[in-house]
DNA sequence: GTTCTAGAAC
DNA sequence: GTTCTAGAAC
């Protein structure tokens, strides 16, 4: 009959077998390669975005363009690899630069994390701050506020003395930074959860706009 | 890297 | 009971 109910059939684009996803480690070579993705600043051989889950009022990325580097540990002493370390802290430095034109209140730091999660090279050029939504855990204020965050003139100064970058960190090393008990990065005192410490950033913050009545 | 959420911590 | 964190994600 008409209402007979019919087996609906599987889509033919639907497959079987489970399609590899790719990987989230690979998202910022995707990004960066993606035309529609925006690109806060070019030059030859670097690029700078933004980071998608910004731990502080200015977060931002700077890669290499046209080279996959899968991390430090994959650059020698060569004068390319050394220069592409300065050109990225160069183009870092210029973004610090513009957004403090902007923000005078801003501050600055540029490193990489000693064991990153992503693929892909990528220097962070984040604010002092860490006023955002997406620092939630953590992991993110010891990554970015202990000695799991590596200046970028450390970086350079290391890779012009050897021929290559010793591992920065072990894991075990690596999981102590992170797992670390929660300092403030301004007066060390300890805070008991992330909310306590975001509480506690707030009375660091420069007072502006409040009783100078201007 | 994030999301989700169970269960620890309060 | 609510807040918060830590670990799985097929």
């Amino acid at each position: 009959t008409s209402s007979m109910t019919v087996p609906k059939k599987r889509r033919v684009d639907e497959p079987t077998f489970t399609v590899p996803r790719m990987s989230w480690k690979t998202g910022l070579l995707a990004s960066i390669r993606d035309v529609n993705f925006p690109k806060r600043l070019k030059t030859n051989n670097v690029v700078a975005i933004a980071d998608k889950y910004p731990k502080a009022r200015c977060h931002f990325l700077i890669l290499p363009l046209n080279r996959y580097v899968r991390s430090l540990t994959s650059l020698t002493n060569c004068p390319e690899d050394i220069s592409l370390l300065k050109e990225l802290d160069s183009v870092g430095q210029q973004i610090a630069k513009e957004e403090k034109e902007k923000d005078s209140s801003l501050e600055f730091r540029l490193g990489y994390h000693a064991a990153p999660s992503m693929e892909l090279l990528h220097l962070h050029v984040i604010s002092q701050d860490f006023d955002s939504r997406c620092l939630k855990t953590k992991k993110h204020w010891n990554s970015f506020t202990s000695d799991f965050f590596v200046p970028s003139s450390q970086i350079i100064l290391a890779l012009e003395s050897r021929r290559v970058l010793p591992s920065i960190v072990t894991d075990g090393h690596a999981n102590e930074m992170l797992n670390q008990p929660l300092y403030c990065h301004r007066c060390c005192i300890q805070l008991k959860n992330i909310p306590t410490l975001k509480e506690h950033l707030k009375t660091h913050r420069a007072v502006s706009g409040g009783s100078s009545g201007i």
